[in-house]
RNA sequence: AGUCCUGUAGCUCAGUUGGUUAGAGCACUACACUGAUAAUGUAGGGGUCCGCAGUUCAAAUCUGCGCAGGACUACCA
């Protein structure tokens, strides 16, 4: 007896998970899928690496499915596809947590406890979820080795950061520079952008505003605005920040604004001005009814001043024009006070024309920079570079200033009076709200000076230091950056070779990104990540950048020759040796290496510059940090160790500006390369609500719970068939249970169908098979489908769209193998002998399964292990491996037989619309009719559908099928106009030949038919219209009961003779007879002995119909008996008001 | 504020190069079927294809301007 196809009670997707989970661990399935594929060529992958200090949510099952699907995909045609899990330790929020759970803030860092105890804590802390994530991974079916992964925060991966960090350095993309951040006076420390989203930092204020007239300089440039101007001429611009208006260089108008010259007077002074402001702003300063006021009558102090609009600008044509230094205080080093384009530039408030202090402004110093234009720097007394402001929020001291710079550069005579004051009076001790701002006093002394043209309150947004709750400043602090800006061309044109899923995201979020590309402010003053290696001389003239610990060492070495270090904190450290031993002796952390002091080859100390680097280094540099390159391997070491760039990524598209850029810029800075070829950038997962899931609504869901509720399969299937990944998921439970039960549970009966047949009948799938083109037209039909699947499914794959793929496949199984191939074939698979028909069913439906369970494998990797091993455990001569270790199905396209499929289509819809004529008349499928009739269109549909009339009459239980030609001209026909034809040749008259063709009669059509082809009169154009431009179709067949649907009329006899009558009532007999079988709970193979009450109703049909009812319901002995014990019997109703009593007994 | 995504039935989503009856599943209603049965089929109701304007003989589809939701970046006169 061989071996039998498993039978189950139920489908059970999460004891499922479990089971197939075991049996992977016992077979070590993963290993094997990447040891099998050894020497084949590779399919690198790589790993973005989550934190671990924060627990896994649902939406990481989705972008891990992603993950997961391609390399198993790809394993399955027959790539090695190593998968390196990693772990990304540094961070702020790592350091915000253990801030947290300790109960310190940032100032006590260093104080109450050690940097070394509280980065112990970091280090801690950081893998505090690690169990957690493996086991969702785990149970998700996420295969990736978690055995070896890569660590951030491990030496060896510092150290593969620091050569990378001086690979740049050599190339000169590494400098020190400053960049506009928060900072708090007050607290004397820059804030982060987290801190400032503190609640209740951002606060509405009232400062003292002031828009200032700039004077424009009479030269070639600005002659075109002087034209027929007497006055003085002046660009207005609005500042909430008068204290930064001795800073100013430049103004920035917008490229795309209009302006206007209006000549008026200056409301202060009662001076005559022409002033130059954005056409849309006008109305705000000049009262519209001033314009028809004389300027004659005007006298100095009146209330209403005229004014009157002269010419008109757009702010291209201002661009360069130059003006004169406001507050001539301080003189600038280099260009200055000339008009430049700003593209951020608006004409919401203000006058459209902004006012530039690159020292106090990021979007100032970013078009500054652009524009060539110097920031105003002062030299403070030890050398180095300042704004206007010192770090206390003061206006520098002259004696805080270098001699020589205060000489050159400085007004003595007008800023003294102004030297050493509080820009806000919040920053001074001694001053309070009642006493005059620095803001106020400047305002004043324009006004004096001619210079101010409005000064008023206003109420607007401001942060705040939410520890000392004073305004922040924008100031400029030291930071070091990554040269970006220098391969920005090349990293565009890099860019257009990357595969992106979606491709917007490639084009537009990152492209735009890439276009708008600053310098990668790589400095954070944090005390949790990887320091940054470059050592300086107090004067900052001496540099050196470390790029492995054995440089350090050897530094080190040096340092303590020369007598500046005593002893070495990595004294026990082997260069050249990278056993995990040897690296376990140093930590590259804060604060060991903020204790090394290095020295110069002039013997002066060299301290490390404080700053740690960007944590989205650390990720970006994971190509080739987790291999500790190049210290251990090397990327041109030839194929066998080729493991960049990547071949695929995917992550959520939060990571467009994170992890994609930093691999993106380190790929093409170190080794001109993209990092990744192919990339799916997923959408969110939002409740089902469509809101963003988070703890504090309680909407979050648990993919801890989901998966022990339903599997992974349905939740992984459902992820991912609902809607493109990079669309946003509205996740909602009720979907996973609908995707359970259309697909899987399908998939599951399907399976449960054949195997409950084929161990009746012993099928094995080991029988020779019966050739393809000698089995009925329905198998091939369901073979050439499966071969179309193969076929879309793969290039779904390989073009990365594994929503297609998924869709495709659930198509097929619960459509056409399901509910078509499965339920018209059931009566193959009933009784009778092992024939070659049978087998032929048996082998199309075994063929059907096993393609299934590979194409959707990578989708849903647990029950089609299970499906797949289920089925090659009987077939199959070898021993069973895992579907994940098969070769993905190759389509043959000899199979496909595309008039094959059109037929059974035809077969279907008019199978669909003879159920629907039934329906309509009430008459049940189990009565049979005579007779359906169906208009031919053409041959070739008259052959199509001869070739599946016997499927379709089975099917609607008719027993013939009349084919209707034209000529027997009772045919109602209707005829349409073809507009895709006629579109393109006839345009404009498509209106007037749409009528014509619409008001056609059967006589017309007639014609048409006849002749191929209409003569009409548009217009008084003649127009010829032949078959192709319209098209016909049957309607209707009067006197008949007909349905119609697109180009299908199916008309059917409902006339029932006595005969069909008969069969009918068998056939309800048949139907009792099986209902009484399962009740009694006989087996499928049992026979039977039959006895049935006479009734003059049923007597007839019983009797003719003896040899059918016996072979359907397996009775070895039918008997009409006059009477049937009611105890034995039982009482069955077979048409209206028609009953009698069946006793059913098995055969002894 | 900028950039990008999304908007089609009560819900989740399809909808090819523009072509005239806008589809599927779920849900709802009715009916049927019953040796795959905690399934299945058929039919029905349900649409301002977010709005407005434009291009076109023809727009869910192309263009522009809005609206709503979302993401990222920024916080600026």
């Amino acid at each position: 007896m061989s071996a039998k196809f498993k039978e189950y009670k139920g489908l059970d997707l999460s004891q499922v998970n479990k089971d197939v989970l075991k049996e992977w661990e016992a077979d070590q399935t993963f290993e094997k899928s990447v040891t099998t594929r050894k020497g084949n060529p590779t399919f690198v992958f790589y790993e973005g690496p989550p934190s671990a200090n924060g627990m896994p949510g649902i939406h990481h099952v989705i972008s891990r499915s992603l993950k997961d699907i391609v390399c198993r995909y790809k394993t399955q045609q027959g790539f090695e596809v190593k998968r390196k899990a990693g772990w990304d330790t540094h961070g702020l929020p790592v350091e915000l947590g253990v801030e947290k759970s300790l109960g310190i803030t940032k100032e006590d860092i260093g104080k109450k406890i050690s940097v070394a105890e509280y980065n112990a804590a970091c280090r801690k802390d950081v893998m505090k979820f690690t169990d957690k994530w493996e086991d969702l991974t785990h149970k998700m079916g996420y295969w990736v080795d978690m055995e070896d992964p890569y660590i951030t925060y491990e030496n060896k991966y510092i150290e593969t950061l620091w050569y990378l960090l001086k690979e740049l350095y050599k190339k000169g993309l590494l400098y020190k520079g400053f960049t506009i951040q928060p900072y708090s006076p007050a607290a004397g420390t820059g804030l982060s952008t987290h801190e400032l989203n503190q609640p209740g930092c951002y606060r509405d204020v009232k400062d003292t505003t002031c828009t200032a007239q700039f004077k424009v300089v009479k030269d070639d440039k600005s002659e075109f605005l002087y034209q027929g101007v007497e006055e003085e001429l002046f660009f207005l611009a609005w500042t909430t920040t008068p204290w930064t208006l001795p800073s100013n260089t430049a103004l920035a108008v917008g490229p795309q604004v209009t302006y206007q010259k209006v000549k008026t007077f200056n409301p202060y002074t009662g001076k005559p001005a022409v002033v130059i402001l954005a056409k849309d702003l006008v109305s705000a300063y000049f009262n519209p009814k001033n314009a028809e006021l004389s300027f004659e009558d005007y006298q100095p102090g009146d209330k209403k001043i005229p004014f009157e609009i002269l010419e008109e600008y757009t702010g291209k044509e201002l661009e360069g024009v130059r003006y004169e230094q406001l507050i001539p205080w301080i003189k600038p080093d280099g260009d200055a006070f000339r008009v430049i384009l700003g593209d951020y530039v608006t004409t919401e408030d203000g006058t459209g024309i902004v006012h530039i202090a690159p020292t106090f402004g990021a979007d100032d110093d970013r078009v500054a920079k652009v524009a060539g234009i110097a920031p105003l720097i002062l030299i403070d007394k030890d050398g180095k570079q300042n704004p206007m402001v010192d770090k206390t929020g003061k206006y520098f001291l002259i004696k805080d200033l270098d001699a020589a710079f205060v000489k050159d550069f400085v007004n003595l005579d007008t800023y003294l009076e102004y030297a050493g004051r509080f820009v806000k009076n919040d920053y001074d001790e001694k001053l309070t709200d009642k006493d005059p701002s620095l803001d106020v006093d400047i305002a004043v002394m324009l006004k004096l000076e001619n210079k101010a043209f409005k000064v008023e309150k206003h109420t607007h947004n401001y942060p705040h230091c939410w520890r000392t709750d004073k305004p922040v400043l924008y100031y400029p602090l030291d930071s070091w950056f990554i040269k970006t800006t220098a391969v920005k061309d090349r990293m565009m044109e890099l860019n257009k070779t990357i595969n992106w899923k979606p491709e917007s995201t490639g084009t537009g979020r990152f492209g735009k990104w890439l276009e708008n590309l600053v310098d990668w402010n790589l400095s954070r003053s944090r005390y949790w990540g990887t320091p940054l290696p470059i050592w300086r001389t107090e004067d900052g003239k001496v540099e050196k950048c470390i790029g492995s610990v054995e440089e350090l060492t050897a530094e080190i070495n040096k340092a303590i020759e020369a007598g500046v270090m005593e002893k070495s904190p990595y004294g026990e450290f082997t260069p050249g040796d990278f056993s995990k031993e040897n690296y376990e002796k140093v930590d590259l952390h804060r604060p060991y290496v903020d204790d090394i002091v290095l020295v110069s080859d002039d013997g002066e100390k060299m301290f490390r510059e404080p700053d740690l680097i960007d944590v989205w280094f650390d990720s970006g540099a994971m190509p080739y940090a987790q291999m500790h390159y190049p210290f251990e391997t090397s990327c041109d070491a030839g194929a066998s160790q080729l493991v960049f760039p990547a071949d695929f990524i995917a992550e959520g598209v939060d990571q467009t500006r994170g992890w994609f850029f930093t691999l993106h810029a380190l790929g093409t800075m170190l080794f001109d390369s993209v990092a990744f070829k192919n990339i799916i950038s997923n959408g969110l997962v939002l409740d089902k609500n469509g809101n963003k899931m988070s703890k504090r609504l309680g909407n979050a869901v648990d993919p801890f719970e989901t998966i022990e509720k339903f599997g992974s399969d349905p939740l992984r299937w459902y992820m991912i068939t609902n809607a493109q990944p990079w669309d946003n998921l509205k996740f909602d439970q009720n979907g996973i249970d609908e995707v359970k039960r259309k697909f899987f549970g399908t998939l599951y009966n399907t399976y449960s169908f054949f195997a409950l047949y084929a161990n009746v009948d012993g099928f094995t799938g080991k029988e020779e098979m019966v050739p393809v083109e000698e089995r009925p037209e329905i198998d091939r039909w369901v073979i050439s489908l499966l071969n179309t699947l193969i076929k879309d499914v793969t290039s779904s794959f390989e073009a990365y769209e594994p929503t297609k793929a998924g869709r495709a496949i659930q198509n097929f199984v619960t459509e056409n193998l399901s509910n078509w191939y499965v339920r018209l074939n059931r009566k193959r698979f009933w009784g009778g002998d092992f024939s070659k028909d049978k087998l032929a069913a048996y082998q199309t439906l075994y063929t059907c399964l096993e393609t299934v369970a590979m194409l959707s494998a990578p989708i849903a990797p647990f029950y089609m292990d299970q499906l797949y091993k289920d089925l090659k455990m009987v077939s199959s001569e070898e021993e069973v491996e895992s579907v994940h270790l098969s070769k993905f199905p190759q389509a043959d396209d000899s199979m496909i037989d595309t008039a094959l499929e059109q037929r059974m289509l035809y077969a279907q819809d008019i199978s669909s619309m003879v159920l629907a004529l039934r329906r309509k008349e009430s008459l049940k499928v189990r009565q049979p009719l005579q007779k359906i009739m169906i208009p031919i269109l053409d041959t070739e549909f008259h052959d199509q559908v001869e070739k599946v009339k016997d499927l379709v009459l089975s099917e609607v239980n008719v027993k013939e099928m009349e084919f209707l030609t034209d000529t027997s001209g009772v045919l109602v026909k209707k005829i349409k106009p073809n507009f895709k034809a006629l579109g393109p040749k006839y345009g404009k008259m498509m209106k007037q030949i749409a009528a014509f063709v619409n008001q056609m009669q059967q006589e017309d059509i007639a014609a048409i038919e006849k002749d191929g082809k209409v003569n009409a009169d548009i217009d008084g154009q003649p127009v010829e219209l032949s078959l192709e431009d319209v098209e016909i179709m049957s309607e209707d067949i009067p006197g008949w009961l007909v349905a119609s649907e697109g180009r299908l009329t199916v008309a059917m006899d409902i006339h029932i003779n006595e005969e069909l009558k008969q069969e009918g009532i068998a056939r309800e007999f048949v139907n009792r007879i099986q209902n009484i079988r399962k009740d009694s709970g006989f087996d499928v193979t049992d026979k039977i002995v039959l006895k049935i009450q006479k009734n003059d109703a049923i007597n007839d049909a019983v009797i003719n119909f003896k040899d059918y009812i016996a072979a359907q319901t397996l009775a070895e002995e039918i008997n009409l008996a006059d009477s049937c014990n009611e105890t034995e019997g039982k009482l069955v109703e077979i048409d209206n008001n028609v009953e009698t009593y069946i006793c059913v007994s098995k055969k002894a």
